[in-house]
DNA sequence: TTGATTTGTCGCCGCTCGCCTACATTAGCT
DNA sequence: AGCTAATGTAGGCGAGCGGCGACAAATCAA
């Protein structure tokens, strides 16, 4: 989902941690931040670190990325998305539809 | 691109930079910070304000995604990607190689 | 409702931010 | 080489961060 402001960090961190089971006290000890802190990143703090920022992204589990003019789509070492075997699919299609 | 660290993030900004041609003072008064920050910001500064780093993105016209457990695809008000019409790629494609 | 957990708010305080100006260094030209 | 623009660095400054402990308020379960 596309993030365009601080505000729009805070619901997604907020939604993943509940979708987590976990309490911002867990959040905050697994992403070594103050639960304060989780208390204002989810009302959409401005001024927050970046680092802590991205520990917390990291501790949800959650992937950032960057796409526009002048950027890569993939980096070397990351992996891309998995071919589709487009025959395989369309064949076991045909054999459950008719 | 994946981001990882405020040092990606570093990168990514000043390829996207130079790949517009803008110089850091240009696009420091585009994304309303000083050019020191821009400076800080791309050599992968942990503690700089989520705000700013976001200005800033929007000032290169890039555009930010989270992914994960628990994160919708898209919003509501998102562009969903595009349909494909795959008969009409499977016709084309018979009507080239063979 | 009652009790317990979770979440939001307050004040304090050391620390760092980010802007500014000015200077040093490096790149990009001809 | 020599000049100019661009980039990196330094010190100083006000402002606000983020951690802490302690409370209030809201949420949830029985």
């Amino acid at each position: 989902m596309r993030v365009n402001t601080p505000v729009d960090f805070g619901l997604l961190i907020r939604q993943a941690r509940k979708a987590r089971g976990m309490t911002q006290q867990q959040l905050a000890r697994s992403a070594a931040v103050g639960r304060q802190w989780i208390v204002e990143i989810e009302a959409g703090k401005r001024r927050a670190e970046l680092g802590k920022v991205m520990q917390t992204l990291a501790a949800l589990d959650l992937t950032l990325s960057i796409r526009g003019e002048g950027i890569p789509e993939t980096r070397k070492s990351e992996v891309p998305i998995e071919a589709i075997d487009l025959q395989a699919v369309l064949d076991a299609h045909r054999r459950t539809s008719r």
